[in-house]
DNA sequence: CCCTGATTCGC
DNA sequence: GCGAATCAGG
């Protein structure tokens, strides 16, 4: 395989978007890891952080008033630190603004990172019917789990997700997952059903 | 042990 | 230019 204008493409793309260099050279099939990262490297591209887009840089400020503004000339040429991101006030806006509310207590409104699976993330456990012992089995395992986080998880450890996303009682079960299989085996055993235990019931 | 990127150096 | 081997880390 040799380093095709299209192929230089996506290993631009595709590092730009922080993949690993593994990943890379596996969607691009042929090369090596090390064969991406020579490449990277050779494209001058290795530091992330250069500047490709250091767009996050919003005018902070919107309207500056124009008042009379006592301040001194700013001879003073010291670099400015940095200018105080000023976290947007959600406004409240109440058409009746008529309440009796004494202090604006608003929630923060703790915004927890949803995870974006790359890939099916099957479900938590759920009102399935799964034998006693399995579950009980997995329970056990579910002890002795890793506790990964996203981030930690590669393909070969278990995504089970375990406890309440909106908690910090979360984590990846990330134990030894089968070949080929996104989970350990206690879990592969209760994620892959043969969908058959539910007769129809009427309704 | 799994993984990551960085570097070297013969080709 | 290429990338395997190696290095240095998490």
């Amino acid at each position: 395989m040799s380093w095709t204008d299209e192929r230089v493409e996506t290993l631009k793309r595709m590092w730009a978007e922080g993949q690993s260099a593994s990943a890379i050279a596996k969607e691009l099939g042929g090369v090596t890891r090390n064969a991406v990262i020579g490449k990277v490297h050779r494209l001058g591209l290795s530091n992330r952080s250069d500047e490709p887009e250091p767009a996050p840089a919003p005018a902070p400020e919107p309207v500056a008033e124009k008042k009379a503004d006592r301040k001194p000339a700013p001879t003073a040429q010291a670099p400015r630190p940095e200018p105080q991101p000023e976290p947007a006030a959600p406004a409240r806006e109440e058409t009746a603004e008529e309440e009796p509310v004494s202090q604006p207590v608003f929630t923060p409104v703790p915004r927890r990172p949803i995870v974006p699976a790359g890939q099916p993330l099957p479900p938590q456990p759920s009102a399935n019917e799964i034998s006693p012992e399995t579950l009980a089995s997995v329970r056990e395992v579910e002890k002795r789990a890793r506790k990964l986080t996203l981030m930690e998880l590669t393909e070969r450890t278990c995504k089970w997700p375990i406890g309440d996303p909106a908690t910090d009682k979360f984590w990846f079960c990330g134990l030894p997952s089968q070949p080929g299989k996104p989970y350990c085996e206690a879990h592969v055993s209760v994620a892959f059903q043969p969908m058959s235990s539910r007769r129809d019931r009427r309704r």
